[in-house]
Parts: structure tokens; C-alpha cells; sequence
DNA sequence: AGCGTTTAGTTTAAAGATGAACTAATTTGG
DNA sequence: CCAAATTAGTTCATCTTTAAACTAAACGCT
């Protein structure tokens, strides 16, 4: 699935459609074409990009609760118990009894977890800041605030 | 899953990365949350967001081979005969054998199938146009600039 | 004509994702 | 103090997705 096929690929833009769902389907596109891409290299380290995001998210803090997990990935609890019980399998992640709450599992690191969280992490930065360079600073924040804008439209329409 | 929960959710904004993650963060967690409002909103008429992105694509081009389609949306050939299988079964699409090659499906809508795909891209377009309200159009056209320029840069990356 | 390659589509195994139903532990109110 | 409601996590059915192996048809070339 390499190689550049940007081959006849059809006419996304037409100038039919009105501005705003040409700049949404290119946010689309341009989502998707990065995540199969990030896919890919993350390949080298033998993590899917959702074991990767759950270990990034560790790597900023660990020993929380699967639900606080689940928010902060936006990801379902049912969906996080299956990604945990591949990640624990392999030894990169651990749940704890929570000594204070018999329903909570503490997730933690392990040290093999931390140091494949790190290695994936700085390769993510490297791929994520060759990806934007063709914008300048100033659009970089643009581009940021403008997604902040649209994301707490969205949580206004999701009254 | 509906009612907003941008709780205590985590400052995934942290100063501490540089501003390209930052402003990619924010691309994939906007786009994250207007998938899954999406989602929400298509449930209405039945449909998931891949069989309506099928559905999209085939309103403005069908009689289209599996292949071509695929491309188009992005996805392997293997995904399509399952999504294809579930829209046949339901009556929205048909595999027409195609005279010129034995080997092709042209892949057309039924009357339902048009009728539903057209409601659901109005549906679409009516979110689309209110998610995005919050920008100006010299943003709009600002946002669909730079993702045009880094999806560039990522068939560049791919080579 | 015929052999080898390419192309179209299906199938399969594994991972991911959701929502709903379920179990177990904790909290809350009376 | 205890029944009811809430919360944490697992399980299940269903759908989505990929990559790889496979079948069948078409093409290319000598």
C-alpha cells in the first residue's frame, strides 16, 4: 500500500460544492492519507496507531483508570479492554488494583512500555513536524486555532 | 455517547510540545469528534459513516468498477466487497457484470440506494456547513490551502 | 496459440471500534 | 444500615479495516 497513488483519484474538489465541504473533505483526506502513512512506520516498531496513541497517552501520565483512559482517547471501554489485553500480552503495559477502589485497574507502563512509548513518540514527532513544515508558523497557528473553533462548534451541537 | 464530555479530559494541549503536534493534536482530535457526531446523526437514516461515504461517491460517478471505487474512497479492495456486501443486501447498490471484462463489477444505485444517498448527503452538507460556521470564508479557504499543501507534502514523504 | 504476468474481486485472520448487556464494587439516601 | 442507583470493567454481536493469500479473467509477447 506504498507508493504514491494519487493516480487518477477523482475529482474530490469539484468546484460544485460549496467552500465549506471542500475544506472539510480535504481535512478528511488529508486525515486519512497521514494516519495510513503513520500506519506504516509505526510498522517498524511493530505497533498499530491505536497501541501507539494509548502508549503516547501513558507516557504523558500513567496509573490512571481505564475510563480515565477511555475519555482521554476517545475511545469506548469496551474497545480500551481489548487494546489493553493485546498491550499487556506483549508486557508494555500493567494493570494495578487500584488499593482505594476495588472496581478500578490502574494502567502503568512497563519498563518495556516506556522505553517503545518513547522510541514511537520521538518518531511520531519527527513525521508529524516534516508533515506541517510546508506551513509557516504563523499558519501552524492558524491551523490550531481554527480547530479549536470548529471542535467547540461541535460540542455546541452536541448539546 | 452523546452529551458533551469535554470533562476534565486532558490537557492534551500541554505547552510543553511544539506547536506542529500541537496543531495536528488538534486536527485529529476535531476530527475524531466530528466523526463520531456524524456517525450519531447518520443513525437516522441507517447508515454508517463508511456505507455513506460509499453511497456519496457512487451519487456523483456510478457504474464504476471496485477497483476505481476503492481508490476513490481510500480504502482496500477487501474492505469494499464487505461494505458492498452489506449495501447489496440492502438493496442500495448492484454489481452489474461489465461487457467489456469478465473480471469487473460495475458497481451502480438502485433507486433506493440514490433516494437514501441523497438524503443522507444533505444531511451532511446542512453539519458540514454549521461545524464549519464559526470560520470566515478566508478561513475556510485558508484551511483547505494548507491541507491541500500537506497532503502534498505527504505523497512527497511517500515516495 | 500459449505461457507468464498483471488485474479484479473474494476470502480469511487479526486488530480495531461501537453500543448494549452483564457482573461486581461502591456510593447514596432514607 | 440497607436497598437502589451509580460506576468500573468485561463480554458479546456487529461492523470496519487491513494485509495477504487466493481464484479467475485478460493481456502481452514471442
Amino acid at each position: 500500500m506504498s507508493g504514491s497513488q494519487q493516480t487518477d483519484v477523482f475529482p474530490s474538489d469539484r468546484p460544485r460544492q460549496p467552500l465549506s465541504i471542500r475544506a472539510w473533505l480535504s481535512v478528511i483526506r488529508t486525515y486519512q492519507t497521514c494516519t495510513r502513512l503513520l500506519t506504516e512506520r509505526l510498522r517498524t516498531l511493530d505497533l498499530t496507531v491505536a497501541q501507539h496513541e494509548t502508549l503516547a497517552n501513558l507516557l504523558i501520565e500513567d496509573g490512571v483508570s481505564q475510563q480515565t483512559l477511555a475519555a482521554r482517547l476517545l475511545v469506548t471501554k469496551g474497545n480500551l479492554t481489548g487494546l489493553l489485553n493485546r498491550l499487556a500480552e506483549r508486557g508494555l503495559i500493567e494493570r494495578r488494583p487500584d488499593p482505594s477502589d476495588g472496581r478500578v485497574n490502574l494502567i502503568v507502563l512497563t519498563a518495556a512500555g516506556r522505553a517503545l512509548a518513547t522510541e514511537a513518540d520521538a518518531l511520531q514527532r519527527t513525521y508529524v513536524a516534516e508533515m506541517v513544515s510546508p506551513l509557516d508558523e504563523a499558519q501552524q497557528t492558524d491551523l490550531h486555532t481554527m480547530m479549536k473553533a470548529i471542535e467547540a462548534q461541535l460540542h455546541a451541537m452536541d448539546q
